[in-house]
DNA sequence: CTAAAAATTTGCAGGAACTACAAATAGAAT
DNA sequence: ATTCTATTTGTAGTTCCTGCAAATTTTTAG
């Protein structure tokens, strides 16, 4: 059989090692979230790291910067680095935005009142933007990230990562909706575009948001959001 | 001063050593492109990359192919291979599409009678179709990269790298349509959309043109594009 | 509190990607 | 034919990253 164990392809967020989760059924990803020491130490040595990464970015240029002088700067071994990271990359790139909850998911699933745009922006912008509490830190990843080319492109990677999981919610909002697959067969295709557009807009509107002083609340973000897709989507240059 | 010189960052898809040009003043983009031997040989040395590459990486899969494996297959030595693709993955990943000509750009931006749409999808479909000669190669790349998230990264950074400059092109069609940035600030963002729009439909086109078996031609597969559009665009789900 | 169990960290060896440098080879120009 | 320029190659070395097993730390159970 001979069975390749590289399952850690690129980018883990999970827990370091748990490998030695023998009799750990099928617990998949019950992370243990409860606040115990462990789970503080494991946060406190991958925020270290992160910290540590993004500095020597930021002040010796990503190319420049070797995972042994991340790991130094932290205390970590390089060994433990991988451990958190998997790559190189994995320290400077954004960490995995926590998923919606099972009653964000059903409540949009089942659209309750609200517009599928209202809906997924709902769930785009509490997942991007309420999730980042280290405002600073966040900054400065910003920064570096946009000022490296080799680190934008994981960075969007990772984030169109994260909108496959939004295609399926929509697609499961349009069978709810009694759209089926079978009687359109760009259901898919749609569903991916709808995405693009609204993350599209939000990702500019967050950039502006991110550029000005962080103010503005949600409410505003939607509005800008809304009013920029309508005006694309409303007027002239189509065929 | 110790300026860097780690220029060619990630994928070039130049001559594979240039540095010699001592007394090329400012020729930039000045390809030689005329039929001598030396050119010939290395397109071909280049084609027996990429196939040698596709092919053992479909073969074994591309983490299991070295460079080493693709350079033995293709006779040449490792460090050409580097000096041809810059990165492993460079061979895999479709090479760049030939930018539209000078005449193609500026109809585009004068706008001739055609919508921002209509040009648009003229401009990226010519770029992205047409370019293709060598069908064999085409879809099993497409094969392989659909198969292997990483390569998938690639492939799509690639893409958006050219995508950037067809937002550049629509910027200076609203201005030549006498939008100003000054007027409307969200003007990039919103050919960054349009950008977005159209080249998310085409490429879920594309798809299921390559998916097919490449029947179709450009004016149907446009009429499928700016449908679901229309469709998108037009219907429910917005605010 | 103590001992066993589980998770985390670490060191070490090694493979593979990639770069700098300079020499060797092949093609183009005169 | 000869000189000039572009391409290929070899060598040595750095860095990223992985597997493995031992050492350490935290949790759990008694």
């Amino acid at each position: 059989m001979s069975v390749k164990t590289t399952q850690s392809s690129s980018e883990d967020e999970s827990l370091p090692n748990a490998q030695h989760a023998q009799h750990a059924q099928n617990a998949q990803h019950a992370q243990d979230t409860r606040d115990t020491l462990r789970n503080r130490k494991r946060a406190a040595t991958r925020l270290s790291i992160r910290r540590a990464a993004i500095e020597l970015g930021l002040r010796h240029g990503h190319e420049n910067v070797t995972v042994e002088m991340i790991c130094t700067a932290s205390s970590v071994s390089q060994r433990t680095f991988f451990n958190y990271f998997g790559n190189k990359e994995g320290a400077y790139v954004s960490p995995r935005r926590p998923l919606p909850t099972a009653k964000q998911h059903r409540d949009f699933i089942e659209g309750g009142g609200t517009s599928v745009f209202g809906g997924l922006f709902g769930l785009i912008s509490t997942t991007f933007i309420e999730a980042e509490t280290d405002l600073e830190l966040f900054q400065a990843r910003h920064r570096l990230i946009h000022q490296t080319p080799g680190l934008l492109e994981r960075e969007k990677a990772k984030i169109s990562e994260t909108e496959e999981i939004f295609v399926g919610y929509i697609l499961e909002r349009f069978r709810h909706d009694g759209r089926s697959t079978t009687e359109t067969p760009d259901l898919e295709d749609e569903a991916h575009i709808v995405v693009a557009l609204v993350s599209g807009a939000l990702r500019f509107a967050l950039q502006k948001w991110a550029a000005g002083n962080f103010t503005a609340n949600r409410e505003s973000l939607m509005q800008t959001t809304a009013e920029l897709i309508q005006h694309i989507t409303a007027n002239e240059h189509w065929p």
